[in-house]
DNA sequence: GTTGGATTTTGGTCCGACCATATGGTATAG
DNA sequence: CTATACCATATGGTCGGACCAAAATCCAAC
């Protein structure tokens, strides 16, 4: 086939736009729709410039392309694999578009915020819908949290896996993607914090009280203790800007 | 400059990664840095390779690379010119991602299931921080939806202005983005419901009752009036799925 | 000063070649 | 017979030069 495209000659950009823009748009369709498994190879770059009368320039274009996209690996020397991307993956890729956005305090606070509206959100929803199994885990992690207190990577570890549990509960796979992307995104500011031991404390404190707000089926509890609890550690990573008003 | 590889001759992928990865990434870090501002033009492709001394080939590879990742825009026959991601590209680059998880119900639901949350949690914070001036906004927002009813169009345009006015509210870029992603992403899914005269009357009771429950400064009442709206938008939604159960 | 065509710039494509890595099969050593 | 070393082949990565078409620019004619 030749994508539909009459041939005209070898040379510049046809009257239907890039070439290797549609053998990109021929290939991810060929992904989407299944015809093209996950984890299976595509053709060779040779065999695909024979296939769709393209030379091989165009055919790399179109495999570069779908790479940046993340509908398919490449490695050298090895045939490119077909990876369907899933909610993290695509979280994730955000992550390097809007980088520049969290440099300044405004950008990260913008960011910040939308956790705090989550994860207020998802207090509440624990509060209100939490199965037995979900409240033995959330204990579970709190107890692990409190063990990890003076341990300061442990303590971060242990803290994005209790706040993680509320992610999970909701059963939907895009809530842990976009934890995920907030623990990654905000890891570095969190970092650059000097902090006492008291701070473990204050946020162990603070998982006690969403945790017994959300065992005493208490929504607005809930919710207002994680409000509290996030403002109180925004705190803390605003302090690492300097131009703080 | 050379990128700080040694040009060890040309042909194959040097001892660090490719080549076009090196230009691209040197390229990225200009953007990200402002040292190429925002609507600047990128030097010319046949600059570049005398620039960092590799091939045109690679230059173009790397300049792909940027377009896909949406930090330059390419036009045929034009320079490309840089254009910083904000967050509605971001998210605008996820759809593409996760288009193959939004065809079965399960993927739709999921994501229908985040806006209910979100949209829920909107409400409950319009009702309890709205401003007179955002008000004042949806309520403007809700006469003319009113107005629309019988319009399929209209109707549906100034339904999504109105859902709108309550991303706005919060005052953080990040919702309208996020708005504007729902939007597009389950557009196609309701487009192809046929629907009677009667359902815009419901979905407008559904939004006078969101209004006023916010009016009431009645947060629990807001919430809930806007998830019977969603969860019976579903309904529809969920009728355009063959394999229903 | 404006307009319209010729020239220059610049991106898009093709071709043929070469190198580096990865894979697999084969011959050789144990 | 097994295991290892080695070589042929497949495949991706890079290069250089060439040509075409669209856009931008320049310049002369009006």
């Amino acid at each position: 086939m030749d994508l539909s495209e009459k041939l005209d000659g070898h040379g510049a950009a046809g009257t239907a736009g890039r070439r290797s823009d549609a053998v990109a748009a021929e290939l991810a369709r060929m992904i989407q729709t299944g015809d093209l498994q996950e984890g299976e190879r595509l053709p060779a770059e040779r065999e695909l410039m024979q296939r769709y009368g393209v030379s091989r320039t165009a055919v790399r274009e179109a495999i570069v392309s779908l790479a940046n996209r993340g509908f398919i690996e490449t490695r050298l020397g090895h045939r490119p694999i077909v990876r369907k991307a899933d909610y993290e993956i695509a979280v994730d890729r955000v992550g390097n578009l809007v980088g520049h956005l969290m440099v300044d305090r405004e950008g990260v606070w913008n960011l910040f915020e939308t956790r705090i509206f989550i994860e207020g959100g998802l207090a509440r929803w624990t509060a209100k819908h939490a199965r037995p199994v979900d409240l033995e885990e959330l204990r579970s992690a709190l107890e692990s949290n409190r063990q990890a207190i003076g341990d300061p990577l442990l303590f971060d570890e242990t803290d994005a896996a209790f706040h993680a549990v509320l992610y999970r509960a909701p059963g939907n796979p895009i809530y842990p993607a976009i934890h995920k992307a907030y623990v990654e995104w905000l890891t570095q500011h969190w970092r650059s914090m000097k902090r006492g031991a008291g701070i473990d404390q204050m946020n162990h404190a603070g998982h006690v009280a969403i945790f017994e707000a959300i065992v005493a089926r208490d929504p607005d509890d809930a919710e207002e203790s994680m409000r509290r609890h996030l403002v109180a550690a925004w705190e803390f990573v605003r302090s690492t800007f300097p131009t703080d008003r």
